[in-house]
DNA sequence: TCTGGGGTCCTAGGACCC
DNA sequence: TCTGGGGTCCTAGGACCC
């Protein structure tokens, strides 16, 4: 058996842990620069509001029913995204980190565990100790668990868990669930079932394997099986990333080559901050540059460009080296620029890196690097920084709306003392 | 006027090999 | 005029996730 804790609206739940007068009130949390619909609470998408949507479509709703609306400060979701995993990691040591808000973990050698129990004591601990309300859903597969976990959301009676341990229960849930609401099948599986008339995720179930293989490949028929009870998605450590991306959209149409340098320069910095973490080096960097594809009234442009070396390196100087030359071959005069970005590929783990004889890396890069590390945790971000990325605040973002950053305040508080 | 960001996995086809 | 068979590896792009 697995077992998957999800947090109910969890942007929307993290906002409302420093504002209880907004619980049972609508609240939404939007994307950078304030563009989208990005976290829901349950009386917001009762009001029919879609995930994903422009706020600039919903403002009538918005003053309508009085929606509280907040830009997204990820600072916090992360920090308490943080501490629900850390809770949930002493309940097995078999667990994957899925997403900011999800977690599976195994419970093989539970046997003799009430299994409704325990989910019920994963959910109560959480909330106990960090007052964030989520779901758990146990089944004997990933795909089966994201289903018990649905069905814990959507009926309260349940309080919050489920349990599918029986081949009764798993052919109702699946005959209660839409096909296209199963976990990994969106509409190009199913536009490609479309002629076969499938409803319900039961009735996914029942297709031919040949078939299935066909047309929806290994991925499809892995889902099938997994439905019909097979474990065929194993619980697998994520915590080594195998592409670090860094890209934005610009609070402002850009249209200068230096500005752009400067930007993708902080790009680069802040993604290969998190391969050090990680400890990887990579040995090729991809860069993209594009304009606004919703004015399509301006001239269009979208190229990206991927840049391999010989060598690995995890050196800010070097990629940033890099992502300039990138951004230099990408650049074309008399675009209006809204996006760039740059995503670091092909890692290796830093400790056995390969020696090569013509690396134009200066072996000093790698204590430097540390440092700065060092200095930057300590003191504050950017405190100390490669010249390239300029001294303007960093990512300039529209955010009309963002919560205090309650919880991460420290450096910036030392920061202020220096 | 205003439209996000960061990931994973699979596959077909090209470029090689003997 | 006629022109084989069987592999591996890599990569770009597509499809999916939250």
């Amino acid at each position: 058996m697995y077992a998957l804790i999800d947090v109910n609206n969890c942007f929307v739940s993290c906002e409302r842990l420093f504002r209880p007068d907004l619980r049972n009130k609508p609240v939404v949390v939007l994307s950078n620069n304030d563009g989208n619909v990005v976290a829901r609470s349950n009386e917001v998408k009762a009001l029919g509001i879609k995930m994903g949507v422009p706020l600039f479509q919903i403002k009538h709703l918005v003053k309508k029913h009085n929606i509280h609306v907040f830009s997204s400060n990820y600072e916090l979701y992360g920090d308490i995204s943080e501490r629900i995993m850390t809770i949930i990691e002493q309940f097995s040591p078999n667990m994957q980190i899925y997403s900011i808000d999800e977690a599976f973990i195994g419970l093989q050698g539970f046997d003799y565990f009430n299994l409704n129990e325990l989910a019920q004591k994963i959910k109560n601990e959480i909330w106990k100790q960090i007052g964030m309300p989520v779901c758990v859903g146990l089944a004997p597969t990933k795909t089966l668990c994201k289903v018990a976990n649905r069905i814990a959301k959507k009926y309260p009676q349940l309080n919050g868990t489920y349990v599918i341990d029986s081949e009764e229960k798993r052919i109702k849930a699946l005959k209660w669930l839409r096909v296209e609401d199963v976990w990994g099948i969106s509409s190009g599986f199913i536009k490609r079932m479309e002629f076969k008339n499938i409803k319900s995720a039961y009735d996914f179930t029942l297709l031919d394997d040949f078939w299935t293989k066909k047309h929806l490949s290994i991925v499809g028929l892995k889902l099938k099986q997994e439905l019909q009870g097979t474990d065929c998605i194993k619980i697998d450590d994520m915590a080594i990333k195998k592409s670090i991306a860094c890209t934005r959209s610009f609070d402002v149409m850009v249209t200068e080559l230096e500005e752009l340098k400067k930007r993708i320069a902080n790009y680069t910095a802040h993604a290969s901050i998190k391969l050090r973490k990680q400890k990887s080096d990579c040995n090729s960097i991809l860069i993209f540059l594009q304009t606004n594809p919703f004015r399509k009234e301006l001239p269009q442009y979208y190229n990206k460009i991927i840049i391999t070396f010989p060598y690995a390196t995890s050196s800010s100087i070097t990629l940033i080296k890099k992502a300039i030359q990138g951004i230099e071959y990408l650049y074309k005069d008399g675009y209006q620029f809204k996006k760039a970005g740059i995503v670091l590929m092909n890692f290796t783990p830093s400790e056995n890196k390969q020696i090569v004889l013509f690396n134009e890396e200066p072996i000093k890069h790698i204590p430097l690097m540390k440092v700065m590390d060092r200095i930057n945790n300590t003191i504050g971000n950017n405190t100390v920084r490669i010249g390239s990325q300029g001294f303007d605040k960093v990512f300039k973002m529209k955010q009309e709306f963002r919560s205090n950053r309650y919880t991460t305040r420290f450096s910036e508080l030392i920061q202020l003392k220096v």
